[in-house]
RNA sequence: GCCGACGUAGCUCAAUCGGUAGAGCAGUCGUUUUGUAAGCGACAGGUCAUGGGUUCGAGUCCCAUCGUCGGCUCCA
């Protein structure tokens, strides 16, 4: 259902009221009002609700609640709505310090339950259903009766910050999740179990792609043989397309000196993100959190005429941020990771096509990956934390905005999302469980060059000052691993695939034919394994299968017999017998054309 | 970082009240020569995450640390 829809309609009704029956049920198991409720919501797949708990909820507690909203819906108890004054409401909410705070924030001028400003005019109003009495707005279903008691579920419980500012207190979230109709519930709960199947960190271990290692550190990857092998044809890719793209690569050190950083900006606007100082001679060395002064250095190296812009420098460049403990998720968010990056320099004329075209280049790349369902933002000025006046903001915003128009590319506005020296778009995937994930970021920064006192010598023999366009396609590799292993499922087409193919021999007089042809394979460059085991064929498949390998070849005496093999497929289709040659022609043909297999 | 849960063999998981650590898969060896998702048998595999503490006795109880998971916050 598309987002406008939902807002306001039944399931969401469904949902809303779902949360107040569930509040209700907490309040019960926490007599005399030990139980102070927040807030509950309606979200995309479910609803929640936020208490203040004299102790932790335990996973009984959740049976508990769930079994007594079971009882409150087996009735037929209207919700009904009353509006009040603020005062009327605080004496009704007087022992609830949190509806006491939204009870103000309403009154002082409309703001909505997370602070936020509202923009119509407020009105005061409770839902009322059975015994419990809610600070609402509504709407909500016209009765508990529609409440389907067989299509709910509460799924987990978990910390939330009161208004969602880490210097309230922390308060327990309660998740849950409501339907129509129990086969909704039940479909929904299997799309939560295939998501789980998708993981890119189960199937990062069962494919044996990457792990990683506390004696190493939390958030550094190690790439297994497997993995390196996807990231390798992957870089390929990008790297032989860039080139074809008018860039040039440079390659740059993982450390530098404290006055780069200082002049760069990062230990002013940076440095929480940054690890601690190297001391080498008495000297600060960091960490690169970013490739971008360093690409800088390069441009300053030499003197540059207005005839050599744009420079389009692309650099694999690794770098190391500290990310808090907490946010650390397998690939996805990690503490040191190799981004695509690229910066180009131009001059101000040149600056809208070159945001076109790396906007159109971006799209390109991904779409070679078989990605097409993406999420643009463009992310404006965060006012707290920028560099630079606010008119070359707006003007490069406005460029920004115009390149993703040209696209025809939707967005949504990230109010105050930008980096410190410049506003971006922003290209989001989402993974397994419906969780976006930025990749791309195109980002416009004009602090660096007036930082750096880059120029160049215009048409008019004057000094002038480029315009930077910093960029990464992929975003960081390691993420976008994340990402491609959930998009696929593990099922690599070819051309990414680790292994193309495993000949299955039936018995051991197959063997040697089977040998021969591997050896005919891999000589065209294509991956191939022998199962030379003694399990007998159904066991091999099984294992092949589990490794989604994307041939399975197998050869017994008619094929030997035939110089040919039987490819399966790891959907489980058959193909029919096959000569070697034509095998190779269609996998190299798949390969060469990324098919989507 | 915060709230909560969790950490037992390479993997997935057992182990009752605090009383001798166990299974399947994977591995090795043997056997089987197999026609589209697991043939059979044997063997081997453990500092119960780490470090302290309580106890006659700790995988089990307590504390700390490391790590993982679900969220929150952050993601410059």
């Amino acid at each position: 259902m598309a987002k406008d829809d939902y807002l306001g309609s039944e399931l969401w009704k469904i949902r809303h009221s779902t949360a107040h029956v569930m509040a209700q049920a907490v309040r019960d198991i926490f007599p005399e009002g030990k139980a102070k409720i927040a807030i509950g919501p309606p979200i995309a797949d479910g609803f929640y609700y936020d208490f203040d708990l004299p102790r932790p909820l335990t996973p009984e507690d959740l049976e508990h609640i769930e079994g007594k909203m079971r009882k409150v819906l087996s009735g037929d108890h209207g919700f009904v709505r009353r509006e009040l004054s603020a005062d009327e409401a605080r004496e009704l909410f007087k022992d609830q310090p949190y509806k006491l705070d939204l009870i103000d924030g309403l009154e002082a001028g409309g703001l909505d339950e997370y602070g936020e400003p509202l923009d119509e005019e407020t009105v005061i109003s409770t839902y009322t259903h059975d015994d419990f009495e809610d600070l609402c707005r509504g709407p909500h279903v016209e009765s508990t009766k529609l409440i389907n008691s067989k299509a709910i579920k509460l799924l987990s419980v978990a910390g939330a910050y009161w208004r969602g500012d880490e210097h309230n207190p922390m308060l327990q979230r309660i998740y849950g999740t409501a339907w129509e109709t129990k086969d909704d519930l039940d479909a929904y709960l299997e799309k939560l179990e295939e998501a789980k199947r998708r993981d890119h960190r189960r199937l990062g271990k069962e494919l044996d792609l990457y792990s990683t290692n506390p004696d190493v550190g939390s958030g550094l990857v190690l790439w297994h043989p497997n993995g390196a092998y996807i990231r390798y044809k992957a870089e390929q890719y990008c790297q032989e397309e860039h080139l074809k793209n008018g860039y040039d690569f440079v390659s740059t050190p993982h450390i530098g000196k404290a006055q780069l950083w200082e002049t760069s900006g990062h230990l002013t606007w940076y440095e929480e993100n940054m690890y601690s100082a190297l001391d080498i001679d008495q000297e600060s060395y960091y960490l690169k959190p970013m490739n971008c002064p360093f690409h800088i250095m390069i441009y300053k190296n030499s003197l540059h005429s207005y005839r050599d812009l744009p420079l389009r420098w692309a650099e694999w460049g690794t770098v190391y941020r500290y990310e808090r403990s907490g946010v650390l998720h397998g690939m996805m968010r990690v503490r040191g990771f190799t981004q695509d990056d690229a910066h180009i320099f131009c001059s101000p004329e040149q600056m809208p096509e070159e945001i076109d075209k790396v906007l159109n280049f971006c799209l390109h790349i991904l779409r070679g990956f078989g990605m097409e369902d993406f999420h643009a933002y463009l992310a404006t000025r965060n006012p707290d934390k920028s560099a630079g006046d606010v008119d070359r903001w707006d003007a490069a915003t406005e460029a920004l905005r115009g390149a993703l128009d040209r696209a025809e590319l939707p967005y949504d506005i990230d109010e105050g999302g930008a980096a410190f020296y410049g506003p971006k778009i922003d290209l989001k995937m989402i993974d397994a469980l419906d969780r976006e994930w930025q990749l791309s970021t195109i980002q416009f920064d004009f602090n660096l060059p007036d930082r750096f006192d880059l120029n160049y010598v215009g048409e008019d023999g004057k000094q002038h000052r480029p315009y930077m366009i910093h960029r990464a396609l992929l975003g960081s590799i390691e993420r976008f691993m994340g990402v491609l292993v959930e998009h696929y499922g593990g099922a690599f087409p070819l051309w990414l695939s680790p292994t193309h193919a495993v000949l299955i021999p039936i018995t051991d007089r197959n063997l040697d034919y089977v040998h021969a042809a591997a050896e005919k394979m891999r000589a065209e460059g294509l991956r191939i394994k022998v199962d030379d085991s003694s399990d007998r064929m159904g066991a091999k498949i099984r294992d092949a299968e589990k490794l989604k390998t994307p041939y399975m070849l197998v050869v017994g005496d008619r094929e030997q017999e035939a110089g040919t093999v039987a490819p399966r497929l790891r959907s489980g289709a058959q193909l029919d017998p096959i000569s070697i040659d034509e095998l190779m022609k269609r996998m190299l043909e798949e390969i060469r054309t990324h098919a989507q297999i």
